[in-house]
DNA sequence: TGCGTTTTGTTCTCACGTTCACAAACTCCT
DNA sequence: AGGAGTTTGTGAACGTGAGAACAAAACGCA
């Protein structure tokens, strides 16, 4: 489920508050979900909750990690060190649960000169090389859209099968390959749609005032 | 519908390659959805094909754009210009379609001396003066995760109704103002939840030729 | 003009996810 | 110990969205 990350979230929040204890009331408000999704939701990994009491912060919370995975370290390679590849190699909110840079990669020679976070540039030609030193499991995108597609083919036939793709690319991968988009521009669109969709309804409900007024004084 | 953007996507570029007509299977296929759904969803926003024909490129584009709200530029203002925010600055996909970097924002002082891709870095106590000189239809929160709340509440305070949050928090805000999370750490712990469960299960096979192994040989 | 072909627009069915509601279970207090 | 008060876990209704199937419409061709 897409949602115990998010529960995972709050159960680390509450955990820093000090609270050891909550119940699935407390914890639905701080995700904003319905109280009974979230104990169906938890039902599904089993029974850690004590009825009348609630749920022990610290145990539901290794329980999740250890649902989804995080008990372990997961080593992450980023290809295309621009803009956004820059960022997310000096990103610290990734070590933060168990996500690790282990390579960075870029196709641009000059790019790997430098390295970033302690982190060396090392060139996509040699990604099997790198790959054969360091392990890695995830692949994440930050190339221009063009590249994208064959950046994620050579991922996959160097035997990565879970991608991250920043690019604004509809990758095609084989089955058994793991794929997550993040599309900046479809968030923005989806923001202006709605924020046109208010602008509508404000024009339609003063053109309604006004006929209203007219009515009145017709 | 979320999908208007993708089908979006997937027009331009079928434009760029000159197709002038196409059917619902086709595009269908380059967005990775059902046509019957992506009919349903077309339809939604009018009868704009010909049966027996297809769609016209240009003329869909235009009307999805239309649709979104493409039609008009969208003045973005981004808040906290760290890592993050730098490189959101310097992108230049934000322009393709109608948004604009209205203005950037940041509370350390030192920040607001620079200026990113012509555009000066003003502090974020001056709000609302920035927002009286140029105005601002959508606020992006790049700012800690501590800060991301309070910065939420001012843009807000301030008139703006929809904000694309890549703070790992729940942004609590009043009915009416549109939010959308960009959470990597989520998209992250998902991969790794798929990625472990391909690994349980080819234990799992593992184990289940070993047991057939020592049945045969039983 | 009339028939066959293609493709849209729509209806119908189904499965899934969400929500309600309640019994079982646990704690606390008397 | 027993009852009152809580809170979980889950069975059943509900609504929504997805996919299959088909009728209506346009085009081409004779
Ligand atoms: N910058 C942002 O804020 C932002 C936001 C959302 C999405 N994106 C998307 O992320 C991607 C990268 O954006 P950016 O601003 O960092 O671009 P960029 O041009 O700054 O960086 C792209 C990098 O990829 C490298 N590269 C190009 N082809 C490659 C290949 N075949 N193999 C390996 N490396 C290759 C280039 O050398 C360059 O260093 C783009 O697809 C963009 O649409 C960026
Ligand atoms: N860097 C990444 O690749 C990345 C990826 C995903 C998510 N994020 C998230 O994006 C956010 C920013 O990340 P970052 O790496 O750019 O952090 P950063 O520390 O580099 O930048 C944060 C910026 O916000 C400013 N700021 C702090 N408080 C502020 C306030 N109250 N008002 C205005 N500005 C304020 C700071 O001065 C700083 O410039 C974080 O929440 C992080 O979790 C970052």
């Amino acid at each position: 489920m897409a949602r115990l990350p998010e529960y995972l979230r709050a159960l680390t929040s509450l955990a820093e508050q000090g609270i050891s204890v909550c119940s699935s009331e407390e914890l639905a408000g701080a995700v904003n979900v319905n109280s009974a999704k979230l104990r169906k939701d938890l039902s599904y990994l089993g029974s850690y909750g004590t009825r009348g009491v609630g749920y022990d912060v610290d145990y539901l919370r290794y329980q999740i990690a250890r649902e989804i995975g995080l008990t372990q370290d997961w080593p992450v390679a980023i290809v295309g060190i621009g803009n956004l590849g820059h960022a997310l190699a000096n990103y610290s909110g990734f070590g933060t649960r168990g996500f690790r840079v282990a390579a960075l990669l870029d196709a641009a020679p000059e790019r790997c000169e430098e390295s970033v976070g302690g982190i060396p540039v090392r060139s996509f030609d040699d990604l099997d090389a790198v790959l054969a030193e360091t392990p890695v499991a995830i692949g994440v995108i930050a190339t221009p859209a063009g590249a994208a597609q064959g950046v994620a083919d050579r991922l996959v036939g160097a035997g990565i099968t879970s991608i991250l793709n920043f690019a604004p690319t509809n990758l095609v991968v084989p089955a058994g390959v793991s794929v997550r988009k993040v599309d900046l521009s479809v968030e923005l669109q989806i923001l202006a749609y709605h924020e046109q969709r208010r602008a509508g309804a404000e024009e339609l409900r003063g053109a309604a005032i006004a006929a209203a007024g007219e009515e009145q004084s017709a």
